[in-house]
DNA sequence: TTGTACGCGTTATCAA
DNA sequence: TTGATAACGCGTACAA
């Protein structure tokens, strides 16, 4: 087993000083060409690669992104994760992956686990019950100490940084205005509860477009799901309250659910109400995953483009470490980049 | 901005030698309980935490586990990580992801790029194109040089390291036997070119239960996809392939299938053709995941485990990390697990 | 009780 | 043309 070399047994080796194979190796003109071929071909030999460890501690920049997601079983935050990683390959970095599983501590701890040098940025999804304890310190804190965190999807004004978002009510009030347009007169919608900021702005757009259309908006038409019943665990209760939905809601004909989830299960519903699809009742999701596209019928949904979100996301902030190092003055410019949504018809609607 | 704060700050400040802080803050009784309190009030107020690079260097070791898989977007991968992750943060490491994206160059890249010292350990899933060509070079040069692999679910016989591993043969086997003893008389699989081994085991499988139950295996029943057919891209194209496969075997009345995209397809192509399900046609997917579970009628599944399968190399690989330090003998005693699957009844089987 | 010196692997600067 | 030295941040053996 030969193990790493270093450019201290190749100088010993060749009985020359460290600093002179450094020099060869990178081809600087004050080193002969005959001792440049020796060191190159004794490196070549035996493999040398520059420690990438020693290579950060020298240049106090790790090369690497830190990203923090609440869940990575789940189609939007792992194509947002292989937009990241495209980039952040072609642009020489590497990509560090921490999971806070919606909780607020485990934010905390991988975000300080990985702020000690690890990386040099963040880029990041806020997890639910950090939004819901409106407590942001970490973020800023962090921030302060002068380590950059773009925000994808998930971010709240209270933090002070770049962020990448879809324009939720723009694309929830499309995918309404085309419920409407297709002549449904009783349009409801299965949000979340208003802390987790998404489903709060979704409802908005929701209501936005039956504002637009002359429509009063009434609350029985709005089901807000708790955040528990948005488990694996417990689908049959989801299953449930949304069939306690339907029954509150006789004349229902059109469904616009903020996320793959809700769209699916009230689908499911539907069909075992025996209600046909899209004749009786359309459905438009949110976020365009394997579900929709495979389900039956398959799911029109507002596509958020999450690959491109994290393609963004990981030029935004890569651009921001390399200008900070040109300038060092505080470019305190933060960016809001809004992607724009798209809305994917499928079989669901007319 | 407060920049982070390190020893040498401190100690300037305190007016004290660097090795009085880094003592007192790893409560040395060398130092008196006086100045212990003073540098500890002072590191707390400044917050100040080691910088993981240069423990990193110092201890030669990085306390991260770099993990390389063909694809993310992919509920079998995704959740293999949600168990290496879980693992890795309990036991105080941290998880860098690269994707190869099926690709033998983009694999190699990824390696070179984190071997050089961001590691201590790679747990990975070998790329399509990489079995195709069967050159394992990069895997055996990266052991030899002291960098412990575990492989999962894709691992190969010519790679010398720890393997977790689901019995493919065995449950492929189960499926089909369920099939037979649910009455099935003309069963078909789709499965993939051989090159892929998981595609040739889980053939192996289904052959082997025929034959124990002395049905001769029929060619025209079994369908190879080429890989090509395996992206989104083609999703038409691989229709068209099954859609052609039900016209050959027109009583056809139970399919296997290695995945749930072509699980999930044969049933979409089954029910085109007013194919009743279970009543006509029996299916039987293999991993576990959303759309199996999302399906209509939902799919019979053998599942495998794959947080299990996470959760395991994981701590795998980590034992043999810590094991290397006490243990200076190189213990070449390389385990491979095998993760039991199991058979996830649903509607899809009778 | 405190401080000095060294080493982890690298590069940059300055001296020979 | 080459080499010695310092520095990145830390911990520790040894000296004071």
């Amino acid at each position: 087993m030969k193990r790493k070399v270093t450019l201290k047994q190749i100088a010993r080796e060749l009985d020359v000083s460290i600093s002179t194979v450094s020099k060869a190796l990178r081809n600087s003109i004050e080193i002969s060409e005959d001792t440049r071929q020796k060191v190159k071909a004794f490196a070549k030999l035996y493999n040398y690669r520059p420690n990438n460890i020693a290579l950060s501690l020298k240049n106090r920049k790790t090369k690497t992104i830190g990203v923090i997601i609440p869940e990575i079983v789940h189609h939007f935050f792992s194509n947002v994760i292989r937009g990241i990683e495209q980039v952040a390959n072609n642009r020489g970095y590497n990509v560090i992956i921490g999971l806070s599983n919606e909780s607020f501590s485990k934010e905390v701890i991988n975000m300080e686990m990985l702020a000690n040098g690890s990386i040099d940025g963040f880029i990041l999804s806020i997890s639910k019950e950090t939004l819901l304890r409106q407590d942001y310190h970490h973020f800023n804190e962090t921030i302060n100490q002068g380590m950059p965190i773009v925000l994808f999807d998930r971010a709240v004004e209270e933090i002070n940084c770049d962020k990448i978002i879809v324009d939720d009510v723009k694309g929830s009030k499309k995918a309404v205005e085309k419920l409407i347009s297709n002549g449904c007169k009783n349009i409801g919608i299965i949000t979340t509860k208003d802390y987790v900021s998404v489903g709060r702005l979704r409802t908005q757009g929701y209501i936005a477009a039956l504002e637009d259309s002359k429509i009063h908006p009434k609350a029985s038409l709005i089901l807000k799901i708790d955040v528990e019943l948005d488990s694996e665990d417990h689908l049959e209760d989801l299953e449930n309250e949304i069939e306690q939905f339907f029954n509150n809601n006789k004349h229902i004909d059109g469904i616009f659910a903020v996320n793959e989830l809700y769209a699916i299960t009230a689908m499911k519903v539907a069909r075992k109400k025996g209600i046909k699809m899209p004749d009786k009742l359309q459905i438009i999701g949110f976020t365009d995953g394997v579900l929709s596209k495979h389900a039956t019928p398959s799911l029109t949904t507002v596509s958020q483009h999450a690959q491109k979100m994290g393609e963004k996301a990981a030029d935004l902030l890569i651009d921001r470490l390399e200008l900070d190092i040109d300038n060092e003055v505080e470019e305190e410019h933060y960016k809001t980049i809004v992607i724009e949504t798209e809305l994917i018809e499928r079989e669901s609607t007319k």
